[in-house]
DNA sequence: GACCAGGCACATC
DNA sequence: GATGTGCATGGT
């Protein structure tokens, strides 16, 4: 059978290139939160902002015994944008926070398990409709925070495999999305560790100012860009 | 001192 | 529907 060479990364790599991660990284063991709370609080806190950011605000946050949907509710925006401060843009966030928190009481009377117990599908348009959750909020929740299984794309995402020509990189959200779920395993732990390892590597070499030297990844996409790699 | 970071809402055309 | 802008800190 005919087998046509080609010069771009195509959904088929898509497992390949998990796998490449994952073995240069080792299992990332995400989100970096102990809590479904402090899973979605950090979600909205990360919001176009670094993680050490993030980190100082949560510890912030943990010292003064308010990373909790009481606590949260219980301070005034003004007290709540002080103490998430160092995480940048804190007047916006702490009305995001606020209104997820008011949004977790007002259908869920606070309880995850409730939450959990929606379908994926419900639950992701109820969180849509949240003001300040946008779909890489609304699947980081679903994923990391309630373990459903909903791909998280981000900005690293559409850098790295723009970069090689899997889609154009102002695709739609959920065409990118839909790019990975199509391509990959339904696996939420998949879904889970890939997302985690497309931070590790965007974070490691693939800024805007790409520092590609020791990426893992490098020889792969040499091997397309050559056109040494026929379909599979 | 410029550039960047794990977005999102809103205004304007 | 597409495009532009405000939001803000801390690290490189």
């Amino acid at each position: 059978m005919h087998c046509p060479k080609r010069d771009k990364l195509r959904p088929s790599d898509l497992l390949q290139v998990y796998r490449i991660l994952r073995k240069a990284f080792g299992h990332q063991q995400w989100w970096p939160g102990d809590t479904p709370l402090e899973i979605m609080v950090g979600a909205i806190l990360t919001q176009n902002t670094a993680w050490t950011n993030v980190e100082k605000a949560i510890r912030i946050l943990k010292a003064a015994k308010k990373l909790s949907m009481r606590g949260l509710r219980g301070i005034s925006r003004r007290t709540l944008a002080r103490l998430i401060r160092p995480a940048g843009y804190f007047n916006v966030k702490a009305d995001r926070l606020k209104s997820l928190m008011d949004f977790l009481v007002r259908e869920y009377r606070g309880n995850i398990n409730r939450m959990r117990a929606e379908t994926i599908g419900v639950l992701r348009g109820k969180l849509l409709g949240v003001k300040g959750v946008g779909p890489e909020t609304a699947d980081s929740i679903l994923l990391y925070a309630l373990n459903k299984r909903s791909f998280v794309i981000d900005a690293y995402t559409r850098r790295i495999f723009s970069r090689h020509g899997l889609a154009a990189h102002d695709l739609d959200y959920e065409k990118w999305q839909a790019i990975f779920e199509a391509a990959l395993p339904r696996d939420t732990g998949l879904y889970n560790d890939y997302h985690a390892q497309i931070v590790r590597v965007g974070k490691d070499h693939c800024r805007k100012t790409p520092r590609c030297g020791a990426c893992p990844l490098n020889s792969f996409f040499e091997g397309i860009k050559n056109n040494k790699i026929l379909c599979k």
